[in-house]
DNA sequence: ACACATTTATTTGTATAGCGAATAAAAAAC
DNA sequence: GTTTTTTATTCGCTATACAAATAAATGTGT
């Protein structure tokens, strides 16, 4: 914890007023004194501040006057134009790119289509850097323009440093990705495991708005796990998010007990051994046709879908239910494609939930299959560079914080 | 996050002056600005209110003047008369009660072995009381110099609400155990898990100092588990704290997977059908003899006891896995009796964790067994009061944060 | 012995914060 | 047009942190 001072508290509130705005759209002065429960008087110092930044601005009164007599309120929002930000999430085959405003809402966005896992590093910077470069010119802006750019990618990140310490992305371990795009791009880049951009997005927009806990967890080629924790994204220690994938159903001694190699959908393919179409050779969308296939015929009755389905369901909902154990979230959110969507998956991973969990938990959480969406991410990687922009004094989601002489040890 | 305003600022600076002084014993004022990295003028200003409010004392200048020339430094240290508190903890078997100082000194303590669990709550409150008034008294103290009190306890329990949620000491289930203490004895009784109790006594004292994040493992009857975060005790969502035992290590449909029964002393025990003293019959340590037995027979060669603890080891070894895998914390600390530091029971839970943990979180994490000792206990409950008398500004470990109005979702 | 250097602690003065009370602004109600 | 009501701002107050100047307390050197 940093030590205070009167900047300190100017930004916690000026958050927190931001945070208002942001979350209560149009909003009043005096409403957000109610929300915040700070005074009307450093509400207007601080909105007045934040006029003057040009970080928000008045909206004339609409039609909500209700005929009540009286001053009419002034309402405020953030100013669209105040900032962009760029948003990037890298899959196995496919990299997409938002160029967002201030709101976070999508100026413009590009789906390259490519298979970029066992590429270097710095073939992929090179995608990368093409994919923002095109986007943002599409949107009719410049590089200058852009105040920041967040990059999500499926593995584990260590986000302070920029580092991605592993991630199926890349062959290599320790790849110093942010650093690499910000000298790229001239543009502070940050990196950050793909489900936490997908958890602050929920958190911002989706299924967690107005929650201060929930999991999400995300099923894709690998899986994903976002913890947001008294409303802040939760990390381990030294920043590092954790994987999913690594998490363990059962023993390894039989034939591996690795979470991702059972409730991955690359492992239900592999699983089935899908023939034919062989997933190297097919190219950017062969996985995903593959993933639809083996859901389509589960639900035509084909017996070895269905299985291999309910196995990964299982697995899943094992290591949910400890998970739920540790963190006794409100919401489990279940984000991925059209697997994650399948009964033939979400049955026998509620049933397995159910018989997993202690009787004392066994209704604290409610689990949610989350549409998926493409744009989610980046909005969320959008979304991590505004919260900075936005001035959060919490170091929580931004880098590690720094940690204060006194917590260093002995003197 | 609260709205901020001078007094949280103020709290927040002399929470830090108040740590660095009970952190690094007798202090000086320079020292101090230069750890918390606050101004001469500051710390000269709270300590001159620390000192006013008899909550730290000078010492004069000792051995350590080292030919240093110019003003001597004065010392500062905590009053230790500041105030008393009381730490209890609870065990199936055992009562053990400390009072401390302020410094967190055992002024006075007792153990009373009484075989408690399937009581009443209204007749192990009576037994606590007693207890209580007892150690208060023989350390020549009355109920009225006393501050505060804690109680820990293994189980789920809540510590905002003061009710425990589950524990092998009740038989019910929501046991309001604060606030009926409270009204018997008149001072403010918190309680809370008792491995959380057992983290902050190895940050403020053990193996935990200077560390930020540490997982800390009781093995005792029960399992717990008790997280440090960020230099903070972690709490799921509601404040609830998780019970290690719920933890599953395989799926429940062969023979029942919980932790709790395949690797805590009670599941040993059982494992090996302990013959002759029945556990019930046996009052208070047999319990205690019985574990001790068999570590001794196994150290003797006995194959069915080292095969015991061997599997309770894996077990443990497999859930810690999953623990590192999602905390990545430096160091593991298990905290339990005469079986938890049997090498039949740490070398197995060494090589499962070994076996378990992906290559990129083999070496992050170190596995520390922790000597025993009833003091640490009390210590920490202690000094989870003491925390609040020494203004934390944190609710992490206190209350649960009163969430702003600001969080309670759409307006 | 006594001036001087040196380190530590306090005092003084300044800037900034938040907040309550009074005030101004703006619109409906009378 | 005046009053009422609600919203926003201004003014005056207090609390905080901090930098600079000052005081305190000790060792060093002549």
């Amino acid at each position: 914890m940093k030590t205070a001072d009167p900047e300190l508290m100017r930004a916690i509130n000026r958050f927190h007023v931001m945070d208002a705005i942001r979350r209560f759209g149009p909003i009043s002065r005096v409403e957000i004194s109610q929300l915040t429960e700070l005074s009307p008087t450093t509400v207007s110092a601080i909105t007045a501040a934040l006029l003057d930044d040009k970080l928000i601005m008045t909206m004339q009164v609409g039609a909500l006057r209700d005929s009540t007599r009286g001053r009419p309120r002034v309402m405020l929002r953030l100013n669209p134009d105040a900032a962009r930000v760029v948003g990037v999430k890298l899959a196995p085959d496919l990299i997409t790119v938002a160029v967002t405003n201030f709101c976070a809402d999508v100026l413009r966005s590009v789906a390259l289509p490519i298979r970029i896992d066992r590429q270097t590093p710095a073939v992929i910077a090179d995608l990368v850097e093409d994919g923002v470069r095109r986007c943002v010119s599409d949107a009719g802006l410049e590089m200058k323009d852009i105040s920041g750019l967040c990059i999500g990618l499926p593995g584990v990140v260590e986000r302070a440093a920029g580092v991605c310490r592993q991630s199926p992305i890349f062959g290599d371990r320790d790849v110093a990705f942010g650093p690499q795009l910000t000298e790229r791009l001239g543009v502070p880049v940050t990196i950050d495991c793909d489900v936490n951009l997908c958890a602050l997005a929920e958190h911002w927009f989706g299924q967690g708005r107005g929650l201060n806990d929930f999991l999400v967890v995300s099923v894709e080629r690998s899986l994903g796990l976002g913890i947001l924790h008294n409303g802040e994204l939760f990390r381990g220690a030294s920043g590092l998010s954790p994987d999913l994938g690594d998490f363990m159903v059962r023993p390894s001694g039989n034939e591996g007990g690795r979470l991702g190699d059972l409730a991955s959908e690359t492992s239900v393919l592999a699983d089935l051994e899908t023939p034919a179409r062989s997933r190297e050779s097919d190219g950017a969308h062969g996985h995903g046709r593959a993933i639809a296939q083996v859901v389509q015929r589960a639900d035509a009755g084909d017996k070895r879908c269905i299985a291999a389905l309910a196995a990964a369901g299982e697995a899943l909902g094992f290591a949910i239910a400890n998970l739920i154990t540790l963190f006794a979230p409100p919401k489990v959110i279940v984000s991925g494609g059209e697997m994650a969507h399948s009964e033939h998956f979400l049955g026998p991973l509620r049933r397995a939930l159910a018989a997993q969990l202690p009787p004392s938990l066994a209704d604290v959480s409610e689990i949610v299959a989350r549409e998926w969406s493409d744009g989610i991410w980046v909005r969320g990687a959008a979304a991590m560079t505004l919260r900075d922009l936005y001035g959060a004094p919490w170091n929580t989601t931004g880098p590690a914080r720094p940690s204060t002489a006194i917590a260093e040890g002995e003197p």
